[in-house]
DNA sequence: CTGAAAGCGCTAACAC
DNA sequence: GTGTTAGCGCTTTCAG
C-alpha cells in the first residue's frame, strides 16, 4: 500500500471556476510515472508482473503525489469490500469492549476492517443492522442472534455476504456458527458447588439466547445428574444487568421456599448483583452465600471480588472464527459443510464458592 | 430503504456455462417495473419527483426482487461513503464497550456506520488505521491521539476525509476536538481531599496522553492552589492497567518520603489496583487510605467497591462530536472555525475517599 | 415528471 | 511486460 504522512494535492478547476482539492487517482500516478493505469494497478496489488525499475518508479509517484487507492471504486468491480461485519447484542457486558477488540485485531492481520453494530435485542435493530452492513457490501458477517428464533440468516440469501453466527445462534440451523461451550461449563461449575455439598441452590437466568439457555441447561443436568429433587432448586430470571442479578438474589433469599445456599449466574455481571443484595442483607459471601459466575470478566479477579467464574479463550474463538469465514469469503463456492464449533471453557476457582473456605487460604493471585 | 427478509435471485450464465447468483441491480428493478434507472433512483433516495403510482410500481419491483443499493457504487460517484471511522488507543478500560456503543448508536441515528479501529497505543498501528479507513473512504473520522506529538492529522490534508479530535488530542491544534474536562475534574477531585484534612497526597499518572496529562495537571495545581509544599505531593507513574495502579500504590505506600494518606488515580482502572495493594498489605480503604478515581466506570459504583470518582456525560459528548463532525461533512465548505469543546465534570462521592468515615452512612446507592 | 448518456476509480481480459 | 478497452452499479447531467 502507499505510505501516507505527506499528501501533496492536484488542484482542478471545476465549472464554477473556483479551485478545489481533488483525490488524485490511479490515473494521474499513471501519467506521472510514463506508465499505464493497468501497470499502477499491478504493482499496488503486488502482482509479480512488473520490472523493477517500473516498480519502483511508479512507488515513487504514489509516493510524491500521496496516492491512495479508493475501496470503493475497487469493491464495485472485485466484489470485495474487505469489510467484516461484527453484530452483537449489546454493551451492558463489559466483555462487550474486549470482543470488539480482540476481533478488530485478528480481522486486521487477515486484511479486513470491522464494521460494528449492536441489534440492541429488538428483531427491528436486528433486521435494520444487517441491512445497512449488507448495503455496504460486507463480505461476512459475524453475528450475535438475539432470540433463540431469529430467522436472520435467511437475509443473507440471494446476497455474496457471507454470514457465521457468533456467541449465539438460533435454533434452526441456517449457518456456521462459533460459540462458547455454555453447556459443559455451567454443568461443570454447578457440580463444583455440589461436591462442596450444597443441596439447595439457585439459577438466575439470562435472556432468551442460545447462550443463555445452554447455560440453563448445563446447571439443570447438573442437578439432575446429582439426584437432587427438582423442587429443591430454584430457577429465577435475572436478564444481563448487573441490578437484574440483585433483584433475582433478594427474590431467592426472600422467597417462601427453603433459602438456598448457593447461587449459580448465567453471567458475571448478574454475580456482580448478588455482591451488592448480600451487603444489604448482612450476608458474607462465601461464608453465607456461595456464588458462581461466568465469562471471568477483569473484575472477577479483583480481591474484594474474588469470583469463582467460567473462562474461555476469547481470542482462539475468534480466530477460528474469522479463519473460516475469511476461507469461505476467498474460496467462493468451496461446499464445506456447515459448521458448528464451540470451544471448551474453564472453571476458575476462586472465593465466592467457598471452596477454600475450610482448608487452606485463597490462592495468592485472587 | 428497499425491504428485506425475502431475496429472490435471479440466475445469470456466466461465460463457463455455470449458473451463479447474481446480485440484483438498479437495473433490473427498471426492468421490472417498466421505468428507467433514474425514476428508480429518484424513489430510492426519497426524491420527491416521481408520481405516486410510479413509485408504488417500483417500490413493488424492489421487494419482489430483494433489491438492496451498493454502497459501493453510490459512493464511488457521490464520494461519501456514509462511514466514519472511530480510532481509539485502547481497549484495556472497559468503558471502550460503552463508547463504540453510544458512539454507534449515535451515528445510526445519522445515517452512519461506524468502522473501529485501535492505534494500539504505537504510533506505527496509528498510522496503519488511518490510512486503511482512508482507502476505505471514510467520510469522517473521530481519532484518539495516541501522543502528545502526534502529527496524525497532517494525514488528512489533501483528503476529502473530516477529522476530529476525540477524548485525547495532541499538541499541534491541527483539528476540532471534543473531550472530558479532564483538569477541572481532576483539580476538583484533589481539593475534595484536601477539603478532608488530607496533607499527603500521591497521585498515580497514566500514559503520555493529553487525557492523561491533563488529569495529572489538575492534581498538582489543586496541590499548588492549597499552598502544600511540593515536596509532600508524590507522582508516580501508573499506565493504564489495574497491574499498573497497584504497583503505583506500593510504591507509594512503601517508599522513603512520609507516605500519603490519599491517593489520585489518573482512571477507575488504576484505582481498582489500590484495593488490591491495601488487600495485601492489611490497609482498609478508606479508614487507613483514601483513593479516588476518574471516569465512572460501571464498577465503581458496586458497594465492595463503592469507589469515589470523576463522571461525565458521554451521550452528549457523542453526540457534540458526531453532529459537529457531520456537519462538517455535509456542508463541505462551511469554513468553520476549529472548534475544542470540553464537556464538564462532576465528582462522585462515594465510600472510598472516605467522606462519609466520621459523619453517617455511605449513601445509599453504593 | 421521465429517459438516455456519461462517467466516478478501479480491475479484468486481451492485444501487442 | 505493458497498453487498450470495457464495464462493475450507481448518480448526475441534460433532453424531452
Amino acid at each position: 500500500m502507499a505510505s501516507n504522512l505527506s499528501r501533496q494535492n492536484e488542484f482542478t478547476e471545476n465549472q464554477k471556476g473556483t479551485y478545489t482539492a481533488m483525490p488524485v487517482t490511479i490515473k494521474d500516478v499513471a501519467r506521472h510515472a510514463g506508465v499505464s493505469q493497468q501497470t499502477v494497478s499491478n504493482v499496488i496489488n503486488h502482482r509479480p508482473v512488473v520490472r523493477k525499475e517500473t516498480r519502483k518508479k511508479v512507488l515513487k509517484a504514489c509516493k510524491k503525489l500521496g496516492y491512495l487507492p479508493n475501496a470503493a471504486a475497487r469493491s464495485l468491480v472485485t466484489r470485495k469490500s474487505h469489510i467484516l461485519g461484527l453484530l452483537l447484542v449489546g454493551t451492558e457486558n463489559p466483555k462487550y469492549g474486549d470482543i470488539i477488540n480482540t476481533m478488530t485485531s485478528i480481522a486486521d492481520r487477515y486484511g479486513y476492517s470491522i464494521l460494528v453494530g449492536s441489534t440492541k435485542r429488538a428483531r427491528k435493530f436486528e433486521v435494520a443492522s444487517i441491512n445497512s452492513m449488507l448495503v455496504q457490501q460486507v463480505d461476512g458477517i459475524m453475528l450475535a442472534a438475539n432470540q433463540w428464533d431469529s430467522i436472520s440468516a435467511e437475509m443473507f440469501q440471494g446476497t455474496d455476504t457471507q454470514v457465521t453466527y457468533f456467541l449465539n445462534h438460533p435454533e434452526k440451523r441456517l449457518a456456521d456458527y462459533f460459540g462458547v461451550d455454555n453447556y459443559g461449563g455451567m454443568r461443570q461449575a454447578t457440580t463444583h458447588l455440589l461436591s462442596l455439598g450444597h443441596t439447595h441452590l439457585a439459577f438466575v437466568r439470562g435472556p432468551n439466547t442460545s447462550l443463555a439457555l445452554q447455560r440453563e441447561q448445563g446447571f439443570r443436568d447438573a442437578i439432575k445428574a446429582a439426584s437432587l429433587p427438582s423442587d429443591k432448586s430454584l430457577i429465577i430470571y435475572g436478564g444481563y444487568t448487573v441490578e437484574g442479578g440483585y433483584q433475582a438474589t433478594l427474590k431467592a433469599l426472600q422467597g417462601p421456599k427453603t433459602h438456598p445456599t448457593a447461587i449459580v449466574f448465567s453471567s458475571d455481571m448478574l454475580a456482580l448483583g448478588a455482591f451488592k443484595a448480600a451487603h444489604e442483607l448482612g450476608m458474607d459471601i462465601p461464608r453465607d452465600l456461595a456464588i458462581i459466575g461466568f465469562d471471568n470478566c477483569f473484575f472477577s479477579s479483583l480481591p474484594m471480588i474474588s469470583m469463582t467464574t467460567v473462562g474461555f479463550d476469547l481470542k482462539a474463538l475468534g480466530e477460528q472464527t474469522i479463519h473460516h469465514l475469511v476461507k469461505k469469503i476467498v474460496d467462493k463456492n468451496s461446499n464445506e459443510p456447515t459448521r458448528y464449533v464451540t470451544i471448551p471453557c474453564e472453571l476458575i476457582v476462586r472465593r465466592s464458592c467457598g471452596a477454600y473456605l475450610k482448608n487452606t487460604q485463597p490462592p495468592m493471585n485472587g
